[in-house]
DNA sequence: GCTTGACTTGAAGCCCACTTCAGGTGTTAG
DNA sequence: CTAACACCTGAAGTGGGCTTCAAGTCAAGC
């Protein structure tokens, strides 16, 4: 696949893909002859991980370091795992912050709804 | 109050005081004689309202609009109701991306704990 | 042979939300 | 008198995550 055609399928510019690959999120990328970028299936499916894994709020620092390791090999499994598993607390936190942020601007926006001038805060 | 004062009562930094002022996301910080910022009690409060509508996503430039229609009075009710709906709207879907996020997280984190290879994606 | 278009690169630019800096003022303590 | 300290200002710098730019290469079509 090209580089536009990655782009295409996961809606991921080509410019971001270049970005990802130079700070090493998606090992494996190859040139053709003319220098090229060649993603074959694993690269490929690494964008669509990549992706969602941005997603979950993993920085690309972050998933450099998962990329390296995954690179390295099964032997890194349970350090993969154990990067995952940080990365799971510091999603579960900032959705509770998120959460309890809705439930507040709920009262406040149920307050703004009985009008009685400037409400909560 | 000084701004050293309101910023240990809210946990933020002087610096991000005066930037929220010049932005105008907080009216009402006068001057003593000396030039010297002096927080009163509204001032203080609106400190805390932006620090967790700021934690409930809304940018700089959503705060200051909100702030510039409550300096306009009574009036602008609706507007900043519709103000914080719209808002509403956003985080509420910020949260939803971010919980399918955390499912798939722990999707991926299952299959490292039975580690049979490079897992999900 | 020449243009077109998709690709390449390194470097610079951008947006957001601050943070840091440089230089200056005003009040208080010794 | 001066040194310390908390404050002031405008301007520049920072970090993350891209995006844009300038200049060049290559294969295909006319």
């Amino acid at each position: 696949m090209t580089i536009s055609e990655v782009s295409r399928k996961y809606g991921v510019s080509p410019a971001t893909l270049r970005y990802y690959e130079r700070e090493g999120l998606i090992p494996g990328v190859t040139r053709n002859a003319g220098g090229i970028r060649e993603y074959d299936e694993a690269a490929c499916e690494w964008v669509g991980t990549i992706k969602w894994l941005r997603s979950a709020g993993l920085g690309i620092e972050a998933l450099a370091e998962y990329a390296a390791l995954a690179q390295r090999g099964d032997e890194t499994c349970l350090q993969r795992r154990e990067l995952l598993q940080n990365q799971r607390v510091l999603l579960a936190g900032r959705i509770e912050a998120l959460r309890e942020s809705l439930e507040r601007l709920d009262r406040k926006i149920a307050y703004y709804e009985t009008c009685s001038k400037n409400c909560c805060d």
